[in-house]
Parts: C-alpha cells; sequence; structure tokens
DNA sequence: CGCGAACTTGATATTTGTCAACTAAGGTGG
DNA sequence: CCACCTTAGTTGACAAATATCAAGTTCGCG
C-alpha cells in the first residue's frame, strides 16, 4: 500500500476496501511539477481539487514587504484545497517545494462524494480537521516557542507525519527544503535559522544535510521540543466493535 | 434575528427558513457561564458540541511554563468543539473570557445532522473552513508582524466578525478583555502589550478603554494593519441562481 | 479606609533581524 | 579542462524588537 491518501485517512476513519477503491480511482490520474512552481494562487476558483501524492508543498501568502510566509507544509496525502470547493476562493497560494505527484480531483466528483458518501465525506472532514489542528500548533509554536525549540518541534512533526504515510524510517525522513524556506516555515530571518540548525547539531540532536533529516534519540529531541503528538490524532480509534486501543505509527 | 449561528452561516450558505428553524430549535437551551470558566479541557471526550451565543470564549493551550496561549477567539454564533465529534478528542482547552451564553447539542443530533441533513451539515463544515483560515491568518501575524500592525490586525478583524452577528456597530463593538488577556492572544508579555495599545492609541488608530473598542477611522486602521478581510469569506455568494454579488456586511 | 486587579512606567536583558562579507559546491559555456 | 556564475550555507558586527523585573498608579469595591 503506498497510496499516502489512504495511509492517512485510515488513520481517522474506518475505510471499506470499496472505499479505498474509490480513493484510488480518484487518484490514479497523477502528473509531475517541477520544484518551486504554484500550483494555486491566492484569488483562484479551480474547478478541480489538488492532492499530493508524493513530494513536498507549501501553502503561503506574500506580504506587503514581499517576504514569503508559509502557513502549512503538504505532504504526500494531503488536500492542498479541499477547502475551496466548500469556500469558493482561495485566501492564500500554494506552490511545490520540491519535484512532486499531484493529483486533480474535479469539484464535482468532490461534490457528489460529499452528498452521497457520507462515510468517505467523513473521512476527508477528519483530514481537514487535523491539518487545522496542526495549524494551531503551528501558532502556537511560532508565537510562544523560541527559535531553536520551533525547530525542533516542526521536526518532530515531520518524521511522524511522514511515517504515517510510508514516507519515512522510524527516525530519518526526507527534507528538501532549503534553510531560507525552513526560515519562511518557522518564521526566522535565514542567518538566525540558520544558526538554529547550528544548535541543534551542536546538541547533537539532528543531523540535516543533502536533503535528509535525520534524529539520532526521537525521544530526546521530543523532550527537548516539547513534542506531544496528541494534535496529530494519529490514534487510530475503533468507533464501535473490534479491538479498542492504539495502533503505531509505521516503523519504516 | 439575533441568533448569531444563522446570522454567520447565512454568509457561507444558503439557508432555507426550516434549515434556520432547525438551527435555532437546536439551540433554544441555553446557559449562562461566569467570565474565567474553563467549558471544556485538553484530553476530554464531551457527548456534546457548545455553541458561544453571546459573549467572548477562547481555545487555548498550557505551556510547560505555565503561561497560557490563546490560539483563537470563540465569539457568538461560533462552534467550540464541533471538530471532536469527528476528531475525538480535545487537543486544547476552551475557557470563557466574559460571562457567556453558550448552548449544548447532543453528538447525536450533530451526527444525525451530518447524515441526513446535508445542506447544514455543509452550512456547519462552510464555519469550520472559516475557522480554519482564521488560525492561518493569525499564524501570518504571529510569525510576520510586528507588535503594533499584529494588534491593529485583530481589532480590524474582531469588528468584522463581531459586525457579521450584529454584536457591533459601523465602528465600535465591547472588548472585554484584559490587556494581560490581548497579550495572551497576540503572543506578547503584558508590558509589551500596554505599550502597543499606547503607540495605536498616540496614532489615534483605536479608542480602547472600559471593554470597549472604537475605531475613529476604520479604513485608517485597516490601512495600517495592511487588513484585507478576504480570509473572513464574508462575501455573501449566490450558488446559481439570484443576484451575483457582494453584500455588505451590516452597519449597527 | 484598605485591598486587589488592571494598568503604567523605567531600566535592563535576551532574542532575533539586518547587513555585508565570505566559503563551498555544482553547472555551464568557451 | 577551466573561468565564471549561481545557489546554498556560514560568519561577525551591529541594530531593532520584545521580554523581564521592579516599582508605581488608578480605581472600584467590601
Amino acid at each position: 500500500m503506498r497510496n499516502p491518501i489512504i495511509l492517512k485517512l485510515q488513520r481517522g476513519a474506518h475505510l471499506t476496501d470499496e472505499d479505498c477503491d474509490e480513493l484510488s480511482r480518484l487518484t490514479a490520474d497523477t502528473r509531475q511539477i517541477e520544484p518551486r512552481q504554484d500550483l494555486i494562487r491566492e484569488g483562484d476558483r479551480p474547478g478541480d481539487v489538488k492532492v499530493v501524492l508524493d513530494g513536498f508543498a507549501c501553502r503561503y501568502k506574500l506580504l506587503p514587504n514581499g517576504s514569503r510566509a508559509i502557513i502549512s507544509l503538504l505532504l504526500p496525502g494531503d488536500f492542498c484545497d479541499l477547502h475551496v470547493a466548500i469556500l469558493g476562493e482561495m485566501d492564500h497560494s500554494i506552490a511545490t517545494l520540491s519535484r512532486c505527484t499531484v493529483a486533480d480531483i474535479p469539484h464535482a466528483t468532490i461534490l457528489d462524494l460529499l452528498e452521497n458518501h457520507p462515510r468517505l465525506a467523513r473521512a476527508l472532514w477528519w483530514g481537514e480537521l487535523v491539518c487545522e489542528s496542526i495549524a494551531r500548533e503551528w501558532l502556537v509554536s511560532t508565537g510562544w516557542r523560541d527559535a531553536d525549540h520551533r525547530a525542533a518541534h516542526l521536526f518532530c512533526e515531520l518524521l511522524m507525519r511522514l511515517r504515517v504515510v510510508g514516507r519515512a524510517t522510524i527516525d530519518s525522513c526526507d527534507l528538501p527544503l532549503t534553510q531560507a524556506e525552513l526560515g519562511e516555515v518557522l518564521a526566522l530571518s535565514t542567518v538566525h535559522m540558520n544558526r538554529t540548525i547550528q544548535h541543534l547539531r551542536e546538541k547533537d540532536l539532528i543531523v540535516l544535510q543533502d536533503g535528509r533529516l535525520s534524529i539520532p534519540d526521537v525521544g530526546r529531541l521530543q523532550t527537548f521540543a516539547g513534542f506531544t503528538p496528541n494534535y496529530l490524532h494519529l490514534t487510530k480509534r475503533t468507533y464501535g466493535g473490534g479491538p479498542e486501543g492504539v495502533a503505531e505509527v509505521g516503523r519504516d
């Protein structure tokens, strides 16, 4: 199972085999996009919904002074603009960071699915709610954690999220962003981002080179970051029937 | 029409008279809550959904050092924990700031509505998506705007949101938060929050006293703040049929 | 009258940004 | 094969924004 959408949504919703087939069909038609290309721009009213199947993309807003605020990272399995099917107009832009594989799903298909496929609709909604929860945690990071802890927290989150969709080992994952881009994510200047990474390296909390992040001791990084993964809602829950409890996040 | 939920959801969805009646019925049974009381705590699995009908409440997370990060303000018409009906567990807490009127809607009612009332379900989803959009804008503010602009931006947003639900005049609204609480919203120390307010006062951008905010020149404050209201998605749109275009935000 | 909460002020410390310069690695055209 | 260019990463000196600490002030209320 390599379809990241299914891997992700299974974390929060019960999908039947037919549901999975349906999701696979929706995302069968894909295309490749080069790094640093806009997928959607603020003000657009796209006619389809884009889903990232591989690579890193981001939501961003441009500020009056010309700088770019990256307000979320879109990983494999993430919907870029499901909300626009309901809200109508994009209030931010979306761009690739690395080379990406993307699928386009027509709005009509989505709306039909919302009307006639309540279980899948609920799964999609669940996915959106997790995104919202992540946005809230980023707000906490940006406002209340200093640079070192903020960066450490992000690295913990990314490892976790990528493991869910089978894109990370137990302690490492791709991270194909430049330090300048990481600064745009964490609201830090490029210079300070660089010094922050050096701090974490000096403490042996991370190894970050050649677009890859390795974490020598995940528990120690989590402790340092004050990371608690509850906001990712990864604990697979059974809604009546079946064994109650936790499913571990995949190990490689 | 004083029901803030209806006033708010009408901005984004077409509600029939029956829909409005249904919403009124859901929120007929209310209770009063004193200021600074927790409504829901992180980790809770409440059996109903709480809606603010009057007053100010907030989402917050407690940090290891004991300080409180307020990550959103809940105004009349806002659902406190609709997401928990789907996500299962609260990843943050909710507390009143002022005295509040709150309605409780059982989960079963919500879930039934999601299954059998697609138009209302979609309206609720729209409301959640607007909340998510606001969270994204707060992230931009907190990360990329300095204290003066951040505060000004918040005041613009609050005036706008309160006008939609009939809780503000064209240029003023209640704002029953202490400066310390505003600091918890804007990720500023109490001292710096105080100085920030003084800056805005010196520039005649705001009048803030006795729990009330007045804005001498709304356009000037918006310009100063770099405020563009697109992220609030208040432009009432007609989805096929009816006059195309914009409905003004209510004047008093 | 006295007390507590909210607000205000000044002095100082810490965090982060800005500017300018420099290194290292990779690609490309001559 | 090399000169040149670009991009990413790094460093130091300094400036700006914000936090912290400590000490008032103001005002409503018991």
